[in-house]
DNA sequence: GTCTATACGTCGATAGAC
DNA sequence: GTCTATCGACGTATAGAC
């Protein structure tokens, strides 16, 4: 079971940061350092590993998110810290990047594994718009459920914005932007 | 010459839905009806044609923005009418999706492309929030740069949120939540 | 569970004739 | 400019021994 870990938490990282589709099961055994005869034995099919990494992703993303915004006071200082997300855009959103990969949305378990890792996420942030709206330090003529998913848009997009430019500064400024947004209400 | 032109315009399509990396030159061939000694005669290495195709790309987006501004009286509606943009999200962004693709980003010329591609844009929106501070449709404490960035974002956002639940209202709700945020200020 | 060997297609391109 | 033939590497496995 030890080989098995070790290749989904290379998996994990290497789709993540080179995306599913570019990253061969080869680069995964050599990254891992697992033999060809194991990775097969416990992976049969790309799929199967790449159901577990989205899901693991997913969740490890929701966790960080959940950890980032513990111990903050109200609603809002809680969405600003989400907005942090984007710190390290250049390496690429956890997530975000397979919503781009062709080979991820031509397979139904994956984009499954995929739209809820998004849907968690935004249930999340318009939680946290509730709570805000109720302790008062957001206002409650915001519907909760466009204000989610416009910071989760924000959040993504600030990665591709990085990537793009090749610029952390271009999610600095997203980010930037969105706050000022948020606060000037 | 004509062979040329439809190569590109393949590959512009192609690109632009399956990803850079995901797609071969034989489906382009495939998808042009240009043969393959053509095809070579044309584009002899595949970044050549992922160079023409982004930067076309990007002229068509930055084009199909400013229509889709133009006539409109105040900043604030053509920022409005730029959040318009992820109106058909499950398509994908014509340019962003190159930002996720690790082929794309390890290759210099590539980059270079899709940064101009983006620099372009946040350009134009950067000059229209200043445009809505003059005509007094914006409010003067907004920072155009950073501002720009976030709407930008948010549209890029928008298309991953769509794509990665399958759905267009993810990316609607993404867009009805920034037009909220601006036009509440 | 892990190993080595093998299979069969595709990728991105080159060669040389017309 | 376009065609067909060919190439070496890689992608995603499968087979069968240990």
């Amino acid at each position: 079971m030890d080989n098995r870990r070790r290749i989904v938490d290379s998996a994990k990282r290497m789709f993540w940061r080179n995306g599913y589709s570019t990253t061969s099961p080869k680069q995964v055994m050599a990254d891992s350092g697992v033999g060809q005869g194991s990775y097969y034995h416990h992976f049969p099919s790309k799929t199967g590993l790449g159901k577990e990494v989205v899901d693991e992703n997913g969740r490890d993303l929701l966790e960080a998110v959940q950890a980032a915004m513990a111990g903050l006071p109200t609603g809002r200082e809680r969405l600003l810290a989400f907005l942090k997300s984007a710190d390290s855009a250049l390496e690429g959103c956890r997530v975000g990047g397979f919503a781009y990969d062709a080979g991820v949305l031509a397979d139904p378990e994956l984009q499954s594994s995929l739209r809820v890792a998004f849907t968690e996420l935004a249930d999340l942030l318009e939680n946290v718009v509730r709570e805000g709206q109720e302790d008062g330090s957001l206002p409650s003529s915001l519907d909760p459920v466009s204000t989610a998913a416009a910071l989760l848009a924000v959040v993504e997009g600030a990665f591709i914005l990085a990537r793009a430019t090749g610029q952390q500064s271009s999610a600095d400024a997203a980010t930037a932007g969105a706050k000022a947004l948020l606060t000037g209400l």
